[in-house]
DNA sequence: TTTGAATACTGAACATTGTTCATTATATTT
DNA sequence: AAATATAATGAACAATGTTCAGTATTCAAA
């Protein structure tokens, strides 16, 4: 009697489709400006049937920031590959500042949209805890080879995702017009300054 | 004739009134939940009226956010008064997180909240920027006396700036619960870090 | 003081939002 | 074929930002 597992299937299948249709929304649009019913016309379904699925809007955000910061541990593996602990470290932060500037309403919801962090869902903790953890691994890799400024690793990593954290968000909320002249050295100037930043810190 | 003053005066105020309720709701209950219709409540007229002074709530929002960058200049000025250009920089450092911990729905309509920043009003800019040079006098003054690992002003503007703001914003949006294990110590986390991070930074 | 015009304010109305739920359609089991 | 269980609908609700025809108030001229 496979039809249990079918079913299964389906429901998991449906929940793909919704995720997918609200990830590219939200990509395209942003979290706020996509609507429950915009979605629901994309896959063809009315909104009530969303509801089926997800509980609500912010159960969506979840799935799909679930999704995202999958996309972010590939893009460390990917980028991060150096053996020289250093070198990766320096891979790591630009391939966290290039993904921040290439995706850019997707980082949004990632980390700076407001949406209660209560939660709980294993794919979501797994999915962030696996990306700080590439981080600190390497950070650990670092102090114990004795190559920074710091011998605590909780503490070398706050600076490090703040600096970088605070470099995306500032620019992706335009408070780096003041500073920054033109728009297009944008790019050029977060990495220098986070290259500048890691030379300081390294001994 | 002097009516057309008292009218411009009357204006002024009313404005202010609108600002001053506006700043109460938006602290405590955040941006996205004060309503328009909650604050014409407040102040016992009809939501109508309030675009007669606003164009939208994004105006409010700014005059709001005016207001904020002026509080937070105020503090500079009363915490960052040590002649030592590090410990002015290490005043300043602090005032900031503490402000961001001691007023965080400001501190998110300040520098997190999503909204268009194509704004030349002159208040806001002059404000944000006051803020702003506070800052870089103090960094540019580390430099000329070469007490900095960095001959930049601006990078090293943007270095301090990103991780204060990247500790603050983080905080706020609980992203550092997985770091960080008891809430309590989260102020002091923080301010260790940025001195740890200054520290890593000074010659 | 009365009148006419300019100004200030109102609050009902509109479109859009997230969300719910009685109803209808489809699929499964008996 | 009938009865049951599951899935999907779409109208309805409350709340939102915003607009605007109508009403009240204030002011300058007669």
């Amino acid at each position: 009697m496979g039809v249990t597992e079918r079913k299964e299937r389906e429901k998991l299948e449906m929940r793909e489709l919704i995720t997918a249709a609200a990830m590219k929304m939200f990509l395209e649009d942003g979290y706020a400006k996509t609507s429950i019913r915009g979605i629901a016309d994309a896959i063809e379904y009315s909104p009530g049937t969303i509801y089926l699925y997800f509980k609500d809007k912010d159960e969506l955000l979840y799935e799909v920031q679930a999704n995202a910061y999958g996309r972010l541990l590939d893009v460390f593996k990917k980028e991060a590959t150096s053996t020289d602990p250093l070198k990766k470290l320096n891979q790591i932060a630009r391939a966290y500042i290039n993904f921040g500037l290439n995706n850019q309403e997707l980082y949004d919801l990632m980390f700076i949209i407001r949406a209660p962090m209560n939660v709980d869902e294993e794919l979501h903790k797994v999915n962030g805890a696996n990306c700080l953890n590439f981080l600190i691994d390497c950070l650990t890799d670092c102090i114990n080879k004795d190559l920074l400024r710091m011998n605590d690793v909780q503490q070398a990593t706050l600076q490090i995702w703040s600096t970088v954290h605070g470099l995306v968000s500032l620019n992706l909320r335009c408070r780096l017009k003041i500073i920054v002249e033109s728009e297009e050295t944008v790019p050029q100037v977060l990495i220098k300054t986070m290259e500048d930043y890691l030379l300081a810190v390294t001994k």
